[in-house]
RNA sequence: GGAGAGUUGGCAGAGUGGUAAUGCAACGGACUCGAAAUCCGUCGAACCGGUUCAUACCGGCGCGCAGGUUCAAAUCCUGUACUCUCCUCCA
């Protein structure tokens, strides 16, 4: 949520900077329109809220000493009704103003590339060296199914498309992947949290899902109680802190979990519908911050700092890219993408996204601070995956992979998967005899 | 799932229709070499609107939340969330 009071004050600054990342301007001149009249109708009711009062402690007062007050009493029974008659239109409109200020996303931070889509990114590091192979490297998913490890088509009979099995040291594998990235992050100084996997209407919009972004989500009715499967850790991690005061003392906060997300995928029907990288259910591990407003950025610097190094131990090439205007979620201010390369298609593909959302969420959410006066300000929120684990094993299958169909465990992960240095046909499903 | 109790300021805690006692804490001052104790004073979150460069001041709102009744609601009515206790069930 945007601050009303900063927006009036610059109107066509952020008109300029919104229209960047897709908003009409028009939107913002009705917001605007509203904030106006909003305030008009406070002022009008508040007047005659301040008349009532005080009439009203006259007529307590008259009361007291057995005089009669019928005369004030009529008087404010007027008063009351165009009390309500204003309160009532005050509402509506008020509710008019917060729906669209809800639907505005946050304003781009000064510096970030200008554009309307993914290809205003700005590639601005590159690391590892994109690996050579002797023979045309496979898909992942043709290395696993062929291993055994991954079940695509059971997946889809149990559950449907989009769904998968992991199998034996596919599962294992899994295993290994997020439980390494764990372990790196907590040594980072990042909280280890299970959190609830199925949250309320109330946190899926501190967050900035809701109200917008309904479609991308699962959600389960039970009587009367609707609850969404979370899409992403960030929801419940940032959440956390929700409507509290974190001592300052305390800040900076990290936190880390290990989380399945459920996305619906509406839309993206025909897109990447073979492999790993788009399911309805993956798992992924996630860091969240609070930060004071002064140290957000570095703060986001060093968690894609904390997302490459999973990467650089794992020996996988990547780039990290800052995405632009057009091509930014919703609630993120600036944002880092970690992208890392798979062999088979040529490119490098998401595995991390790191966004500074400064008070956005921290708005909508309302998690405070206080500052060194012992005023209340908003905190910072951060949030960026460390890593989405399905893609990591995507790419160690990829990337990792040999010319006989084995695939070679990263040296990191060889203690996280029992000792086993590389999967094969053999060793990859133990009730395959 | 059933029954009961509770939710008031940073904390404790009164308040059954007349506009939030009191105590602690906090802040300022006096006393003191300084501190403690004591005394005096200030302060009732956050939020919103207005005046102001700002400090500040005025007003609204404010007793878990949302409605309702009333000239007036912490107080009465309806709904609802959460916490606690007991019973029941359960990995």
């Amino acid at each position: 949520m945007l601050d009303i009071k900063k927006m009036r004050q610059d109107p066509d600054y952020f008109k300029k900077r919104l229209a960047q990342r897709g908003t009409d301007p028009v939107d913002l001149n009705k917001i605007f329109q509203l904030d106006d009249k909003r305030r008009e109708l406070i002022k009008d009711t508040e007047e005659l809220k301040a008349k009532r009062n005080e009439v009203s402690k006259q007529i307590g007062a008259a009361k007291r000493n057995k005089e009669s007050a019928d005369d004030a009493i009529a008087e404010m029974q007027a008063v009351g009704d165009e009390i309500s008659n204003i309160d009532k239109e005050l509402g509506k409109i008020n509710h008019e103003f917060q729906v669209r200020m809800a639907h505005l996303p946050n304003m781009p931070h000064e510096g970030i590339p200008v554009g309307p889509d993914e290809d205003s990114n700005e590639e601005f590091k590159k690391v590892g060296t994109i690996p050579t192979f002797s023979f045309e490297p496979k898909a992942h998913w043709d290395i696993a199914e062929d291993l055994g490890i991954l079940d695509f088509e059971r997946g889809a009979k149990v559950s449907g498309a989009r769904f998968v099995y992991y199998v034996g040291l596919g599962a294992q594998l899994e295993r290994a992947v997020y439980n390494f990235m764990l372990d790196e992050h907590m040594a980072e100084g990042y909280t280890e949290i299970l959190p609830p996997y199925l949250v309320n209407d109330k946190t899926m919009y501190g967050t900035g899902q809701f109200p917008k972004f309904k479609e991308d989500v699962y959600q389960i009715n039970n009587e009367d109680q609707e609850l969404t499967l979370i899409p992403t850790a960030e929801v419940p991690l940032t959440n956390f802190f929700a409507d509290e005061v974190i001592p300052s003392e305390d800040l900076p906060v990290y936190v880390t979990a290990l989380t399945p997300s459920f996305r619906s995928e509406a839309g993206s029907a025909g897109r990447d519908t073979r492999g790993l990288i788009r399911m309805h259910q993956f798992n992924k591990v996630e860091m969240v911050k609070f930060a004071k407003p002064a140290d957000s950025y570095m703060e986001l610097e060093k968690m894609t700092a904390n997302a490459e190094s999973i990467l650089q131990k794992l020996g996988l090439a990547y780039h990290v890219i800052k995405l632009s205007t057009g091509d930014m979620g919703f609630s993120a201010a600036e944002t880092n993408d970690v992208e890392v390369w798979m062999p088979e298609q040529n490119i490098y593909r998401e595995i991390s996204s790191c966004s500074n959302t400064q008070d956005f969420q921290a708005r909508r959410a309302h998690i405070q601070y206080r500052d060194e006066n012992g005023k209340l300000q908003y905190v910072h929120t951060l949030n960026g995956s460390g890593l989405a684990v399905g893609r990591t094993v995507a790419a160690i299958l990829e990337n990792c992979q040999n010319e006989d169909g084995t695939v070679t465990i990263p040296e990191v992960l060889v203690p996280y998967f029992h000792g086993i240095t590389k999967i094969t046909k053999e060793n990859a499903v133990p009730f395959k005899k």
